[in-house]
Formats: structure tokens, sequence, C-alpha cells
DNA sequence: TCACAATAGTCCGAATTAGAACTACCGGTC
DNA sequence: GACCGGTAGTTCTAATTCGGACTATTGTGA
């Protein structure tokens, strides 16, 4: 990603608050993460995978951050740590049910109610919840006309 | 990163829009820089030199988004495709400029504003100039609590 | 019943990523 | 002048990333 250094244009600068903000954010996030022995993608993967009694890999690919190409890799070094299985499902042989094993059930509870505890006050004393609600509104429409121009 | 269910927590509720806004806003950036032949990351060197007399890697991993461990193979492929150039720095051997070369320099100024036309509309229809004076602030001061965190 | 389109998951190659360890070099202090 | 701490850039490892190609399987329509 390009962090182009824009002066004129008033629409452009908020391209660099919203990268500066979600790095800033990502970064604390990462390590806090790896602290936990887990990679983002991997415990992107159990969170989602947290309270579900399992998901196909689409369905994983398309409620995480990882994608198709990337996932196999990531379930697969899950699974070497005994965090997840793969299971056949019934009526369909290219689907696989992918869930977290006990192991791994455990895990999820563990760290993610130490990660959210983690997380929360950066927010907290950012923001006021009126302009949480501001900021989420605001945030919600440049997610929006993205996703649109991508679909263009 | 990950991208957890939450509900009841106001403060964490701006988390999953910040992060949606800024993946489906990355996800346009990369496609239509790689369209340009560059990855994000040569991208960001390329813009970041444009317009300097040379950086050190030490002031091009501070002012963009690659690390000092990866930033040696970026500038490696970007030297191999003859678009930047290290030269040595009298008078301190640890020292090393990176230049951009003529090719670069012309690439640079195809790709940088072609790049800008092609990001602004995506904020503009989103947002109006009040709204992107609010919605910038707001960032700003996300980005300012997580990087005192940082240094905590 | 068959052919074809679509889906699911894996594999692949090139590039990137983070962070630590390493070598070479410079600056400050005694 | 010697020594030590700090800096600059490189190397290394394991993991990830993207997007497309691939194989196997299922669904649809004629």
């Amino acid at each position: 990603m390009d962090l182009p250094n824009l002066k004129d244009d008033p629409y452009l600068q908020v391209l660099r608050p919203l990268v500066e903000a979600y790095l800033a954010f990502s970064r604390i996030d990462s390590r806090h993460i790896r602290s936990l022995r887990l990679t983002p993608s991997q415990f992107d993967v159990i969170v989602t995978l947290g309270d579900t009694t399992g998901l196909t890999c689409s369905q994983l690919s398309s409620q995480t951050l990882v994608t198709k190409g990337t996932l196999t890799g990531v379930l697969d070094r899950l699974e070497t740590k005994g965090l997840i299985k793969r299971e056949s499902v019934l009526g369909d042989k290219r689907r696989t049910k992918i869930k977290l094993t006990e192991k791994g059930g455990a895990l999820f509870r563990k760290v993610f109610a130490a990660h959210i505890a983690f997380i929360r006050p950066f927010f907290a004393r950012a923001l006021s919840p009126q302009e949480v609600h501001t900021a989420s509104t605001l945030l919600l429409r440049i997610r929006d006309s993205f996703q649109k121009g991508g679909q263009a």
C-alpha cells in the first residue's frame, strides 16, 4: 500500500488517517496475537470457528481475512498444532468441515476474551460513545464505496 | 488480524468498520497497483522516493510501510527492474543512498497521478468535505491512541 | 443419461512479512 | 588510541499473501 503525500485534495486527506489508524491498530493487534503464540491469520480462523459447530473452507474464507489459496496452509499448520480437525461431509465429497478440537476450544476461550480486553481500552480512550457512532457510520460509507467499486 | 463478532461493547464496534473500510480500500488499491506491474510495497517505495534526491534505507523504512528486514529484498527487485540504484554515501560506509533511475522517475510520474486519479472518486462519493474533516479527526485520534500504546 | 458448468479445496510461484541475529561502521568517552 | 555502545543494512527463518491453475465432485439442463 501507498502513503502518498497529498496536500491539496480534501477527499484524499482521509486516506492517510485511515491507513495510519489501521496500521497503528494492526501493529498492536498483531503483536498481542503473536504473544499468544499464534499468527494473525491463525487467530482469525480460531475466533471465527469459536462458538460454531464447524465451517467449510469456503465459509471460513468468506468470514475471515484469509483467502482460499492461503487458507489451506493456515489450516495445515493449525491441524499440526492439534487445534483444528478436518472432517468429511456426508453427501458432498467436495466439502470439508473444519472444527476446533478440545484443545482448540480451550485456546479459543482463553485467548479471545484476553484479546478483547487488551484491545478495548485503546478505542475507549480515543473516542466518546457518540464519536464511536459517528466514526462507524463514516467508515462503513467508505467501505461500501470501495466494495461497490470492486463489483464495477 | 481478527474480526471478532462484538455485539455489546460500543467502543469495540468501531473496530469492525475500521478493519472493513481499510481492507475494502486496500483490495482496490492493491489491485490497481498490480495492474501497473508493481507490488504494493514496490509502489510504496517508488512514490516515497519520487520528488526526492534519494533516501537512505532507514529513511525509506520509516517513511514507508516496509520494515528494514523486508526492504533489502524489495530494493533488490526494484534494482533488477532498473527502477532504482544504490549509491554509496561519502563519509559514512554504513549508509546507502537509494535513488530512482531515469526509468524509475518516468514510471513514478506516470503511475502516481494515475493512481491518485483512480482512488480519489471512491472517497469523493463516500463523504462530504465536512465528513472528511470529521473522519480524519477521529481516525487520527484512534491512530494516536494505538501509537501511544506501542510506546508503553 | 450425458455433457457441461459450477463449486470445493489444493497446489504453485513469486513476493512479502516480522523480527531477530549478524557484520561492518561510526561516535562518544576515557 | 582503545573500547564500547549505537547505527546501518543484510541475512535468515517460518509464515503469509495473491491469484490463477488444477483435480475431484456436484448440480443443471437438454
